[in-house]
DNA sequence: CTCTCCCGCCACCCG
DNA sequence: CGGGTGGCGGGAGAG
């Protein structure tokens, strides 16, 4: 009784106690995972549901028949929380309702939770147990975007051509925990870009982006003949004209709908392509593929809404009525959710006399069909245009290219793109003293924006960007759209598309290399964006790039496909660690990237989700003045003048962080705004005792939230590593490594934080290449020892490499965050059995801020599945731990990056 | 308010 | 004809 009391006056005020219910929340969530569950492959047994809830799933069912959620309840043995929470659904309505909600999702969550045993903490925390209930997950977190996100990270994207996956409809809808009706939706936008094939009822067979590049050609290809140009041309100028549009007209005269039921057939050798697609086409797939070919065709890569719908309005000869054209609408974001988890294409905005409107850029794969000179050239030539993005891409096609064709190797790639910069005495990136090689600084970047913006010479920048050439139809469009081209659009210079660059690069880069090029993201955009424009922010800071949540995805996307064992990892997190190594040779031998490290990097740009609009970023800087730390910075950014910006920014944020610690809100919200650096530091100290780091005191952290992907998952960087890893050799992309603090998000904070001092082992040589400092590696418990993020310790990070990360990471393996398993595994100084691992964590969890007072004993809760494993469980089983939804504040991305628990048990 | 887009009813159509 | 598919649009959350 007493329990339930608590409960619902928890649920009822679910703001109070933030740290605690956190805490306890994510405690709960662990609690149940069935791992039987778990294994995706595996038919999901039957597993109990909790059925105040619902719908969803089935007990005992099996997979294969989707059953209808019925809500059935049963009336099996329930386990104390189970009688909990019939209790307090009889109580209230309310509470009911959102037990239900959690039930929801639940199976989602858990999914992603339960990969590993390990994972689960088990938490029976009683007491306390309900707490948590009161989040509910938001609507983002059930977005369609997030479940595919979720849907992808199961499967590798680039799969061995000698595995075929299948995927059961039925088993993935109920392992994410979701109704049929929505794998439907990712399902058939994915098999329009012939990812996935059906094979037979309720089966696909998994692609994986291998022939994805063709697909896009053909499409594009398709787009030309279908004159979309034209038409996107001519209803842009209607508009123009006329603020409304009237469908009735044809507005292009005459393209052909031809053959547009069916499916695009590229002939894909693998499975029999779609199959024939009696049915009314109209659907989503063809939907999705001319969505795709208007992005193809588009000289600016950016599609609005409006225009799409009508375009595909008229091909269906519909009228044009509104209730059509909002309909469409809601499909064409239902499409681009999924193309958005996919990195092909990310949310701006377009802004036109009339307002903003609603609109998608195309940030996709670019081919290789350019020789080396010409990708070299155009690096060279991109650079200076601040084309971060661009030149990323560039980058990474040489690379890849190089890895590929065995013309350089990419150590040989940048030198020569930077040798090229350097030829040119006018460019600003050319390359600084040695140190690291060609990689842009952001800190350059950052002036050279400001300036510009300052200048109000937006429209000058954006002109420049045009410059790049395209390498390919199908390449990156340039960051910015040009002005001339559409000037009907005006990109919001400044806004996020600007900012958003970066990410975009970092996706583009995650695509290439294979990974699953679910988002990307860098710190320094995201940060960016999150100012708001204020350049000045990276400036003075090293940047560091930090797996975001989507770098846990991605790890996943490159599992090898889920075996029914392991399946339960396939999680996000899961699958980081083992991701990496399965995926790994898989990517590597593709790309013939050597380190599977860069890869990592190259997830964080991933995170997708979080696009523009949230800033998870944050710097934190302590305002202690030492920070010499920043060596790094210093060398590069200094110069800039946009350090002091900083400052006041990082002023103001930590002040806000103070008030945030103050009141113990949960993780979530911290990650939202900012660490607190008071409490970093303090949480440091201990940590640090290791190492050197001790002695200097924080100095500033880089606390990177993972917005929506990763579970919550947040690293928090340190910035006062010394610098002396400086750059390998001028060639290289200095490695990002930074000791860092990876802090597990509100929802997480039973999960233990791993954090880095700088370690000074000399972490396995070879596979850093970092010299002086050896590569952390932290385990992740939720994966297995297998899985680790591996920091550099030496490094700072230099803004630089940040701001290339993508590329560097490709070819050098030595950069500073490194998830690659095999390092972790042979080199790793944390190792989940590592006492570190296990006995500190609460320490440091609670030093975070951790609202939620982590006691050991939680971190570790193994979960004791038996309490759970009720039949009338089965829904709550998901109550992993992340489900409270981070608040709203993050995000969407809800992927919190599972840290197995306590090692297991 | 607008933008998003979840949700799930129910029509299709296949086997 | 049952069940897999998935069009469709109401309506509500998020901003």
């Amino acid at each position: 009784m007493e329990v339930n009391c608590l409960t619902l006056k928890d649920l009822i005020n679910p703001r109070l106690n933030f740290a605690i219910e956190d805490g306890e929340n994510a405690q709960k969530e662990n609690i149940f995972v069935d791992r039987s569950r778990m294994a995706p492959k595996t038919p999901i047994k039957s597993e109990p549901i909790d059925l105040s809830k619902q719908k969803i799933f089935t007990p005992e069912r099996n997979p294969i028949t989707p059953v209808k959620l019925v809500d059935r309840q049963q009336a099996e043995p329930w386990t104390p929380t189970a009688n909990l929470k019939m209790l307090i659904s009889a109580a209230s309505p309310d509470i009911r309702d959102r037990e239900k909600k959690k039930g929801l999702f639940r199976p989602i969550e858990n999914k992603d939770d339960a990969f590993t045993d390990c994972l689960q903490l088990d938490v029976v925390g009683d007491s306390a147990v309900d707490e948590f209930e009161k989040q509910r997950p938001s609507r983002k977190q059930k977005s369609l975007g997030l479940l595919c996100q979720k849907f992808l990270a199961r499967y590798p994207s680039y799969p061995l051509s000698t595995e075929k996956t299948t995927i059961s409809l039925d088993e993935v809808a109920v392992s994410l925990g979701v109704e049929r009706r929505r794998i439907y939706d990712i399902v058939n936008v994915l098999e329009s870009l012939h990812l996935v094939s059906r094979v037979a009822k309720n089966q696909y067979g998994w692609h994986g982006r291998h022939s994805l590049p063709k697909t896009l050609r053909n499409l594009q290809r398709l787009g030309e003949e279908q004159k979309y140009e034209e038409q996107m041309a001519h209803l842009q100028q209607k508009e123009l004209d006329l603020m409304d549009y009237k469908f009735g007209e044809r507005k292009r005269d005459g393209c052909p709908d031809s053959q547009d039921p069916q499916l695009l057939d590229f002939s894909e050798p693998d499975y029999p392509s779609s199959s024939a697609n009696s049915r009314k086409d109209k659907s989503l797939r063809i939907m999705s593929q001319k969505f795709v070919m208007l992005f193809l065709v588009s000289k600016t890569k950016i599609v609005t809404l409006d225009v799409a719908a009508k375009i595909l309005i008229e091909e269906s000869q519909d009228t044009p009525d509104h209730s059509k054209f909002k309909t469409k609408v809601r499909r064409l974001y239902d499409i681009a959710n999924v193309l958005t988890s996919l990195a092909l294409i990310k949310k701006v905005h377009v802004t036109e006399e009339r307002g903003r409107k609603p609109a998608f850029k195309w940030i996709g794969p670019v081919d290789f069909s350019s020789t080396d000179e010409e990708l070299v050239d155009v690096s060279a030539s991109v650079l200076p245009e601040l084309k971060r993005e661009t030149y990323g891409h560039v980058q990474l096609c040489a690379k890849q290219k190089l890895a590929r064709h065995g013309s350089f190797n990419s150590d040989q790639a940048s030198e020569r793109i930077q040798r090229k910069v350097n030829s040119e005495p006018s460019s600003p990136y050319r390359e600084k003293q040695g140190s690291g090689g060609y990689s842009l600084e952001i800190g350059s970047l950052a002036a050279v924006y400001r300036q510009k913006i300052e200048d109000n010479s937006q429209a000058e920048a954006f002109a420049n960007q045009r410059a790049i050439p395209p390498l390919s139809s199908l390449e990156a469009a340039a960051p910015f759209p040009s002005l001339s081209v559409d000037s009907e659009y005006c990109v919001n210079a400044l806004a996020h598309p600007v900012l958003s660059v970066a990410p975009t690069d970092l996706q583009a880069f995650s695509a290439q290399n294979g990974l699953n090029g679910q988002g990307g993201v860098s710190l320094a955009s995201a940060a960016l964006e999150a100012e708001s424009l204020k350049p000045a922010l990276l400036a003075g800071q090293p940047l560091v790039y930090v797996p975001s949540t989507s770098l846990f995805m991605l790890c996943g996307s490159l599992q090898e496909p889920p075996s029914p064992g392991s399946g339960s990892e396939r999680d996000s997190r899961g699958s980081e660690g083992a991701a990496e190594r399965s995926a790994t040779p898989s990517v590597q031998k593709r790309l013939g990237e050597d380190r599977k490290p860069r890869e990592e990097e190259e997830p964080a740009t991933k995170r997708q989700s979080r696009d523009c609009e949230d800033g998870p970023l944050s710097l934190v800087m302590p305002k202690k003045p030492s920070d010499s730390t920043d060596i790094a910075s210093s060398k590069t950014v200094d110069k800039r003048g946009p350090a002091p910006h900083e400052d006041i920014h990082m002023n103001g944020q930590l002040s806000a962080a103070k008030e945030v610690s103050g009141k113990a809100t949960a993780d979530c919200f911290i990650s939202s705004e900012w660490g607190n650096p008071s409490r970093n530091t303090e949480i440091e100290k201990p940590l640090k005792e290791n190492e050197s780091t001790k002695e200097s005191s924080l100095l500033q952290y880089l606390y990177v939230q993972s917005p929506a992907g990763l579970n919550g998952f947040s690293v928090l960087l340190s910035g006062n590593q010394t610098p002396r890893g400086v750059g390998p050799s001028s060639g290289q992309l200095p490695p990002l490594s930074v000791p860092c603090m990876v802090l597990p998000s509100p929802t997480l904070g039973p999960f233990p934080v791993l954090y880095s001092p700088t370690m000074p082992g000399p972490v396995s040589s070879a596979s850093s290449a970092l010299p002086s400092t050896g590569p952390v590696t932290l385990g992740l418990p939720g994966l297995g020892s297998t899985a680790h993020l591996l920091i550099g310790p030496a490094t700072l990070v230099n803004p630089k490499s940040s701001t290339l990360p993508s590329t560097d990471a490709q070819l050098q393996g030595p950069h500073s965050l490194n998830l690659s398993p095999v390092m972790s595994r042979s080199h790793s100084i944390i190792q989940p059995e590592s006492p570190v691992y296990g006995g500190h964590p609460a320490s440091v969890v609670k030093l975070q801020q951790s609202p939620v007072p982590v006691t050991p004993k939680s971190i570790r809760r193994t979960h004791r599945e038996t309490f759970f494993k009720t039949p009338g469980s089965l829904g709550d089983p998901v109550l992993r731990r992340r489900e409270r939804n981070q608040s709203r504040n993050t995000s969407s991305a809800q992927r919190r990056l599972e840290i197995p628990s306590g090692g297991a048990d």
